[in-house]
DNA sequence: CGGAGGGTGTGACCTACTTCATAGGCTGAC
DNA sequence: GTCAGCCTATGAAGTAGGTCACACCCTCCG
């Protein structure tokens, strides 16, 4: 690992919320034991099921978290951008995988064993803290993820994921906010099928709340969306 | 608190998984620190939203975790009984309460304070551990729980979650095991409506996999159901 | 006693989805 | 080139499950 890798991981890692309690120096003692690693999109890194002993940082591009099904469908769980970490449940409690983990764009990721991390957490017990923060976090997300899924129906889920994307993307036109993701894509983020979420989307365009241009969704208004994702309305 | 009390209150502790690990002696200063309360069936313990300083230890009893809806409807995740705990979340991030905690039998509770606890985490890191086990232990449950809601359908949801309450309920007759929860709450459980499960339930006592009486489900054929349950079937 | 409020059982109907089919567009590989 | 494989678009048909309405049974309470 050359010496221009090493640094650009460190500043990396300090990105990352749960490492960035550290002094310089146990990050970088941090780094030299963690294996650098990087997947072209596409590419699975590990999948539900499978024993993990290990986590990861994203250091750049971006990770899926899905559940499969038995049947080709699968539902996405989140999608994961630098400073962000994942497959920590498997390396902290020992046990199986509980997802799909692939590149959903080119990626480098930081992979740090379980032993190097409870190490690191024996000299430090005061990152412990952090590690349940993440923990939780990651706990109230699927909390609210699960009575969405269960209380709500299509247009509002749709609605409200839509503006969830949109906060995280950078990318934002003069026109609105751009949101690059597949409508089969959007479909797997809901639990919902590539017909429904282009109908739902057509309505929307039809209406001005949003246009679709070219593998991309625009949204223009964001007011109306944020509305049509409070309506109460149920399954 | 009378001497009786707090030497109960240590022993239903001690079965605590998560604080099975300590001394004797520390047990006793966590009881002695803990609030004792009890409620009465159906009462509210906290509420999605508020304000959480406190988690609680089932002494006896058992408690329903649930997500309200904007009209009435709720969704269960999880009921619990003696020796597990509940509220945690809250307490360890100092955010709002994640869920709705009512008691669904008599109980008793011991609460235990932000402070309190985090005073015993900082004696003995060891027991962060434990804390991060029992939050991944919820992880790998809410996860399950989220995929099994977009991706399967009805009769394989409930056939699940009936074999999953048959588990852990002690009261098993000369013919089956029985299961003492209204249709409506099961549909509480599995997000559908108590018809749909009455239906369901309707069917498969016409197939001598179970049969209904006086308020109670008695489960007679478990492995047809365990087929049920492992269905590929999807929406 | 009667009535309120809980439970189960069932049908008729409605609708939010899925499934299936078809059509067309773009990109990248052979 | 053309073919495979991805995407969007849209409409017809099927269906799981929700909604509503009703009947009936408890038990608890005034």
């Amino acid at each position: 690992m050359k010496r221009s890798e090493i640094e650009e991981a460190q500043r990396l890692l300090g990105a990352c919320s749960l490492f960035n309690g550290l002094e310089k120096e146990e990050r970088r003692t941090l780094v030299e034991r963690a294996k650098l690693r990087s997947f072209s999109a596409g590419q699975t890194i590990f999948s539900m099921g499978s024993p993990g002993n290990s986590m990861m940082a994203v250091l750049s591009g971006s990770i899926r978290i899905s559940i499969p099904s038995a049947s080709g469908k699968e539902l996405v769980l989140a999608i994961l951008k630098a400073g962000q970490i994942f497959g920590e449940i498997a390396l902290l409690d020992g046990k199986e995988r509980t997802a799909d983990a692939t590149a959903a764009t080119d990626c480098r990721l930081a992979v740090l064993e379980r032993s190097d991390v409870l190490a690191l957490l024996d000299r430090h017990p005061s990152a412990w803290l952090k590690v349940v923060e993440v923990l939780c976090d990651r706990l109230r997300r699927t909390d609210q993820q699960i009575s969405e899924l269960a209380l709500l129906q299509l247009p509002v889920r749709l609605a409200k994921t839509l503006l969830r994307l949109a906060e995280d993307s950078a990318s934002s036109s003069p026109h609105g906010i751009e949101i690059q993701f597949s409508q089969r894509e959007l479909g797997n983020f809901v639990g919902a099928t590539r017909e429904s979420v282009n109908k739902c989307l057509g309505d929307w365009q039809r209406a001005g709340i949003l246009h679709i241009e070219e593998n991309v969704i625009v949204l223009t208004d964001r007011a109306s969306l944020q509305a049509l994702a409070s309506i109460e309305s149920e399954r």
